[in-house]
RNA sequence: CGGGCUAUGGCGCAGUGUGGUAGCGCGUCCGUCUGGGGGACGGAAGGUCGUAGGUUCAAGUCCUGCUAGCCCGACCA
């Protein structure tokens, strides 16, 4: 994308109604526009980074063998009449009426609906297991709205509902969750880690949220400092196997990790002294087990292998996407802007042309711009009419992982420069070398998409 | 929902005390110079001051109602 083409409106000056760092750098960066309290529009550049997100969720899911469908942010009434949530949720939930005076409601989550769907459509336990999940938008009448989309009322998360025969094999969709979830945080470049949590209104007795440590959490952490040692890192997994998902939560299970709800000081203190860890986090992702909670009253059940019905074993998972990309800046930015991971980076790459309608320059611009898209990366070139001082404000604020500075100086000697926004390294290369050097990098992070040299 | 506060060009703000020509910085547009960290100079456009009513010869300013938004608290992916 060519700079001067897109649509990128930063602001130079704070936002004054933005408190925390995310959301303040959302606004400067031209990722979102608030339309009313806790709702956004979703500018160009911040949807890439949703849509990024989005995408390696739907990849870890899947590759955990579950499976993607949609329903819609309607429901109606009576679905949460059965399971007698209408009343219980109370003024959280949005509450509509179609001109027929039908009651609808703005789907704050969906074990309701997917309850509904399942019993319409499965009978019997050769069916069994199932994982179905689908990723939109959800609305929460919040009382108090902020933080940007860290906490808005409207927004989009995946959440899944698992069905099984029994209470075994119900645990293992848990675990499956589990793991599946901490490779995608990891994928995000993120620190999340999973806690011990309180299950509040969804109901059941195990659960866990996965917290990214970050000052302006809204929830209180305590954890054993060893915890933030454990990694999945690159080992196989096989979401089939019972025991090495057992084994994987085990190991990450193993030492103290709760939120303030859960906390046990007696527990807490037994932990050596200088692992005590107390901090803040935010909650990035929610899994379940709670049983036949909706399926009993619902009537999900299906025939086991002896003939009798039996309501089906569930939970459910939740991962916060749109809270994701205000999580990642909180965890990855310095005092001149955003750090994309590479991971979930709208662009690959920024071009940042010094001397703009400069022969030599403008043309190895238009150069390193074709090439790297043949190699399947995504560049921004900052082909505007520009001072220096400028771009490099603009490339540092919008956080693009590497940038590909052009000018005349460094054309003289054959040379452009890449700069790591993380650590502000600057190499010198020629172009060619350039351009492979990205394409390893993303090789990494996007194989399928990236073409080798 | 309790407590505090705000609303004036695209953004950030002043002006309200003591009613009388709507202003500043940034941004935007045109021109010239400039060209490695938000550059300089010259010119220009852009505002029924959140909304409805009231007081007054006269309201951004005073009064009343309403709406929207922000912050602190209790609650939530």
């Amino acid at each position: 994308m060519r700079l001067s083409r897109y649509f990128l409106p930063v602001l130079k000056e704070e936002p004054s109604e933005a408190q925390i760092v995310s959301h303040r750098l959302m606004l400067r960066a031209g990722m979102i526009k608030q339309q009313a309290a806790g709702i956004y529009s979703w500018l160009p550049f911040g949807l890439k980074v949703l849509r990024r997100i989005e995408q390696i969720v739907h990849e870890e899911q899947i590759r955990a063998g579950h499976i993607p469908m949609l329903m819609p942010t309607l429901q109606p009434a009576d679905l949460w009449r059965e399971s007698k949530r209408y009343e219980a949720y109370g003024p959280e939930m949005l509450r509509v009426k179609d001109r027929h005076s039908r009651d609808l409601l703005y789907g704050p989550t969906n074990e309701e609906m997917i309850t509904d769907i399942f019993r319409a459509h499965v009978s019997t336990y050769k069916e069994l297991p199932l994982t179905l999940y689908h990723i939109q938008w959800k609305f929460r009448d919040e009382i108090r709205p902020r933080f940007g989309v860290m906490r808005g009322r409207e927004f989009y998360m995946k959440d899944g509902y698992n069905f099984d025969l029994d209470k075994d094999s119900a645990l293992h969709a848990y675990n499956r969750h589990f793991v599946s979830y901490l490779r995608t945080y990891e994928r995000l470049g993120l620190k999340a880690i999973p806690m011990r949590a309180d299950s509040g209104p969804i109901g059941g007795d195990n659960t866990h949220e996965f917290l990214v440590l970050a000052d302006t959490g809204e929830s209180e952490v305590y954890y054993d400092r060893a915890v933030t040692d454990i990694q999945l890192g690159t080992r196989q997994i096989d979401y089939e196997s019972q025991a090495q998902c057992q084994s994987i939560v085990s190991e990450f299970t193993s030492l103290y990790a709760r939120t303030d709800e859960t906390h046990s000081v007696s527990e807490f203190s037994a932990i050596p002294m200088e692992r005590q860890q107390r901090a803040r986090g935010i909650e990035v992702g929610q899994i379940f087990y709670f049983g036949t909670k909706y399926s009993e009253p619902m009537g999900a059940v299906v025939q086991n292998a002896n003939g009798q019905a039996v309501p089906v074993h569930m939970g459910s998972h939740g991962i916060g996407v749109s809270r994701l990309v205000g999580a990642i800046i909180e965890a990855s930015h310095d005092e001149k802007g955003i750090i994309w991971p590479e991971g979930v980076t709208p662009f690959h790459c920024g071009i940042v042309n010094l001397k703009q309608g400069d022969d030599a320059t403008d043309k190895t611009c238009n150069w390193i711009y074709a090439r790297s898209r043949q190699f399947g990366l995504e560049p921004l070139y900052d082909d505007r009419q520009e001072r220096a001082g400028a771009k490099f404000a603009t490339s540092d604020l919008i956080g693009l992982p590497w940038c590909i500075t052009v000018s005349p100086r460094g054309l003289n000697s054959g040379v452009v420069e890449l700069t790591c926004r993380k650590t502000s390294n600057r190499e010198n290369l020629s172009v060619d070398a350039v351009i492979e050097r990205l394409s390893r990098i993303y090789r990494a992070h996007i194989p399928s998409q990236i073409a080798t040299a």
